[in-house]
DNA sequence: CGGAACCTTGAGAGTAATCAACCCCCGTGG
DNA sequence: CCACGGGGGTTGATTACTCTCAAGGTTCCG
């Protein structure tokens, strides 16, 4: 009900139950939080502002969101997707507003945490600051990698290479059959990503398309028939990167 | 002797004695493990590479750090700096290797702390989290403000916020005095920081000296003579942007 | 004096943005 | 049923920005 989040945090104590006795499980406690806490929201809301007051973390149960930032002239930056499963907390250093606006990009069910409420939980659950850690250390590796070729990528490397984050990440949550990508994005928002104009993702996107790396149907349906071709584009080595943005619990499957 | 990351860590206790009976002062403890793992470096030093086996915080006593990304055509991004004071893991999501090059650009002390022992410093030194937290946020939104330039922005605005951004650090460690920073840095380092080739951000710097916005001499000092002026060319509201990206210990005494 | 590293400036080339027109799809309402 | 409008996607033409290449200039130091 709560979706991949409890699945993925219960996951380790499943996978070795030897490693603890029997006792009222935590996972009930977080679970209950989560539920309480629970909201869905459609495509297009915007849930906060930047600089609004927001001291909270979010953890994705289901749908997109999108954290951005702007400018005055509204030219418009996506700094990360939130996905399902994610664990995020938007505020900036002065601990009580958001350094991002925060926007709705498919019909999403999130838990908003307030922070007093998320520090009694990492207290209780154990795991679950593990896991909070692991999130944040896969959140900084991904916007490494995408300054890198925001600073110095052509625009096909930063189109491929954002094609590529997304399909690592959804095809760790299981959403990425056979290479087909199904992003609730337009050409405009995936250039906010990828620091191009919608024009230009459009003209890369159909170069990739026309060199058979990749075809696209409709609002954003992704096949990717060529995979490595697609990494040699973005510049990128696909073990490595995959090792480095996808939080570890999920790698290692024992 | 061990600088400004000891002194920021004591300043809550000392300004608030009523609030703790005395005890055995956990800093001291905390003082032990940076000392014990205190190491000095000189320009040039390459630390880390990306990929390189690492799991270790870096406090960073004095000098400055680069972290770097970079292709295989050899463009570097540099990602963030580390100041004095600072406190960062950049360890990636799978737990064991860096996701970054670490690079020492002036001579650099620097107490470099295993994640177990950093993990038991945690359980013991009760401000020690909130403060690594506070470096995590504050790191999190200058990532974010710096995306939103590399993608959106022209020259004039990346340089512009570069500086910005640097001199809000260095004046909140007290090296900025009457705007006066001293980079160690060449046009070449700020262009890999900014996105731009080491020519155009000569000719920026340029224009902007051109103006009477600042003046630059020699190694990189630069005087900023028109806060306001600079700050319109970034695109920034100055208190917002400090109050975002310098960790809050500085602007919450409490 | 010579060399090295860095900064400065100009000229030319290349990449991506912008502007503009058109298409397609789809939902709405006459 | 069809006319209409809106939102996206596609494509071409033009513009603008930034890179690269190249040639000095400066400072520092051996």
């Amino acid at each position: 009900m709560t979706g991949n989040l409890l699945t993925a945090l219960r996951k380790p104590s499943m996978r070795h139950p030897v490693s603890r006795v029997f006792r009222p499980d935590p996972t009930t406690l977080l679970e209950n939080t989560l539920i309480s806490h629970k909201r869905g929201f459609g495509p297009g809301k915007i849930l906060k502002l930047e600089g609004d007051l927001s001291s909270a973390t979010y953890c994705m149960l289901d749908g997109w969101l999108a954290l951005s930032k702007s400018m005055e002239d509204g030219q418009r930056q996506i700094i990360d997707f939130l996905l399902p499963g994610d664990i995020m907390n938007p505020t900036s250093a002065n601990e009580n507003t958001s350094a991002v606006q925060i926007e709705v990009l498919s019909y999403a069910r999130v838990s908003i945490i307030p922070t007093g409420t998320w520090a009694g939980l990492l207290d209780q659950v154990p795991s679950l600051e593990t896991r909070e850690n692991h999130f944040i250390a896969s959140a900084l590796s991904r916007l490494s990698e995408r300054m890198l070729r925001l600073g110095k990528g052509t625009a096909e490397m930063r189109v491929a290479y954002s094609l590529l984050e997304l399909y690592l990440r959804l095809d760790a949550i299981g959403k990425a059959d056979n290479c087909k990508l199904c992003l609730p994005l337009t050409q405009q928002q995936l250039g906010d990503f990828a620091g191009l104009s919608s024009v230009h993702v459009c003209r890369t996107m159909r170069r990739l398309a026309h060199r058979n790396i990749l075809t696209a149907h409709g609002q954003m349906e992704i096949v990717i028939h060529d995979l490595d071709a697609l990494a040699v584009a973005a510049s990128v080595d696909l073990a490595t990167l995959k090792s480095e943005i996808i939080p570890a619990p999920d790698i290692n499957p024992c």
